[in-house]
DNA sequence: ATATCGATGCTCT
DNA sequence: GAGCATCGATATT
């Protein structure tokens, strides 16, 4: 699955880079745009590769995927980065919260890449660039987050034991 | 530390 | 008119 393989590449955009550490895989299950937005979504997740999917969710915050065919229509979700690059960039676009928080999260993430929708639909290759992960990152599989349907599915993907993966933390803090 | 809740606009029915 | 692939602030332990 595309979804799992993008964890631990870099992406960049202008100044700013982050290592991606957690995203989510959409494809034609009962919770993905492809069939709750069929009209709109519907044709870029499924027949297009490698373009840039954005969205605006609760009238506030957008989301950024990449359009990603595996024999079918899908996305990806792109929900968390760890910053590596640009980081005044980065604290100047989200504002006065811990580094750790810049880019938690799919709304802070495109917040903090300076995405908009007028990317929406344009190759993922024109606004972004992609680098390979050195070692093979330890990759753990979840249930998506923030969704009501087919919560069963395990098509979220995060970077093992890494502090800027989203999600409520329930750990305890001496480790 | 967790739990709850309101904001706000786009898309589909 | 309803329902979101969310975030930040507030209230409570």
């Amino acid at each position: 699955m595309v979804a799992r393989e993008l964890i631990g590449w870099t992406l960049r955009r202008g100044a700013v880079a982050g290592i991606i550490v957690e995203t989510e895989a959409y494809a034609d299950d009962a919770a993905s745009h492809f069939n709750t937005r069929k009209p709109s979504a519907g044709a870029l997740m499924g027949s297009t590769t490698g373009r840039a999917y954005v969205y605006s969710i609760y009238g506030l915050h957008l989301c950024l995927n990449v359009t990603a065919d595996a024999r079918g229509p899908g996305a990806v979700l792109l929900r968390a980065l760890e910053p590596v690059d640009g980081l005044d960039v980065l604290r100047k676009r989200r504002g006065q919260v811990p580094d750790r928080d810049l880019c938690r999260g799919p709304g802070r993430l495109a917040q903090a890449l300076g995405v908009d929708l007028s990317l929406n639909g344009d190759s993922f290759r024109a606004h972004f660039e992609l680098e390979p992960p050195r070692a093979r990152p330890e990759v753990l599989s979840t249930p998506r987050i923030g969704i009501s349907r087919a919560t069963d599915l395990p098509w979220r993907f995060v970077l093992a034991g890494s502090p800027h993966v989203s999600g409520r933390r329930t750990m305890s803090p001496t480790g």
